[in-house]
DNA sequence: TATATAATGTGTATGTAATACACAAAGAGC
DNA sequence: GCTCTTTGTGTATTACATACACATTATATA
């Protein structure tokens, strides 16, 4: 590649990253507010420019714990968009990724450099102005996400050690947006051999206590659930 | 972003494609010889720098038509790869489509500017050393491509206008690697309503001609197959 | 302490799709 | 007209998906 011909210098490379959790039943992305031009003051996903040294999945998870605070994250690459016109300041292109986490322990940065807020919204309250083309972004990948959930047992990441049967359909629910009979379920997830019982009990009140679940150590490959 | 700054400066972004078809019940891939430096004389995936002003598909397509002559194919995006080391000139991402193409009536270039041959790869015959990273790529290639064919019907890229059902499941055969009961394979194709019967006869020696079917045009949504 | 409340946990019957399997029919060549 | 090669077809069995209702456990309160 000739670098000196100028129809190729200065691309830019960002990563973005749609990072979902659930809480109370809700499904909800994380979301922050610039600072800075062009866009200023409008949310969008985080998102930040890749280094000539490292990997695009390396500069995501640095750029998570620079913007948000948040590290250890599950991630995985689903598109790449390129539409030379997506920033208005140059060639920029951006490399998609989803997370998924337990939000649960999670204390966010609220400000940072370039950040002057960040927030988990539900789905249903999301800015439609996001910056960019972050609303096209978001929207695909809640499809990826969806696509997801049903081939491969991400939601690992997203609940604690411990769970209960009815806090793991909840989560499916929320992310289908879309019921499930309990006993079809049940039966369903148990049979696919990814959790086992561990006798123990959630501690709740009010309502009879349902047993806690974990997942299997040993079962990391994909299988398809739904 | 800061384009002043040396950490971002000069990072190429390339587009690759992973072309399939399926010829005498084998899957080929398409593959081109390098001209220069670096890996001169090897044999890579068809790919070639992204321009300011476009985006990475139609850098894709503008591509095959530079290097091999192909065009009007179906590509998907799959993966970018961004291994800071893939390229030992300078830092460069590539952006992998897979597409498929019914190679019956198609001519390619076999010498363009920067490749002295191009060639139909049984897989089995690919060249373990391809330039750069391209074997990675290709491997990734090959299940997406699998999982694609399980889930929308892309096979219609890859078939003349008119097949026979025996065709079809060669194609299938030949990608998964996996032989089906002809029976079987009928009974669940036909019930997807993708294809119809054209009551027209393929034109064979030695033995009983096959039904050509066609795919119904109306039906351009994906359908789970396999 | 008896009763109401709110959630969890469980089994069976029915329909639908996947799989396994064998023989007749069509055309070409001799 | 006999052989060869490949296409075309139906049924029985099994596994999986779906639909559906009542008893159990704990807390709260009357």
């Amino acid at each position: 590649m000739d670098i000196s011909n100028p129809r190729y210098k200065n691309q830019g490379i960002h990563v973005v990253c749609t990072l979902f959790t659930v809480r109370d039943g809700e499904v909800k992305v994380l979301l922050v507010q610039r600072s800075n031009k062009p866009y200023t003051d409008k949310w969008m996903l985080p998102s930040g420019a890749v280094y000539n040294d490292e990997d695009c999945e390396t500069a995501m998870k640095r750029e998570m714990i620079e913007k948000t605070g948040i590290s250890g994250i599950y991630v995985e690459q689903f598109h790449t968009f390129s539409d030379p016109k997506r920033s208005p300041l140059m060639r920029m292109i951006a490399v998609g990724y989803i997370g998924i986490v337990n939000s649960e322990n999670i204390k966010i940065k609220k400000k940072t450099e370039k950040t002057q807020n960040s927030e988990w919204f539900n789905l249903r309250d999301v800015p439609v102005d996001l910056a960019y083309d972050h609303r096209e972004i978001l929207l695909e990948a809640i499809e990826t996400m969806k696509r997801k959930i049903m081939k491969t047992p991400i939601v690992k990441s997203l609940l604690p050690k411990y769970f209960t049967l009815p806090e793991l359909q909840n989560v499916y629910e929320a992310i289908l947006n879309k019921k499930f009979d309990r006993r079809n379920f049940r039966k369903k997830f148990l049979q696919l051999d990814l959790i086992e019982n561990t006798g123990l009990m959630a501690d709740v009140k009010g309502h009879r206590p349902a047993n806690l679940y974990k997942f299997i150590a040993s079962n990391e490959h994909d299988v398809e659930i739904f």
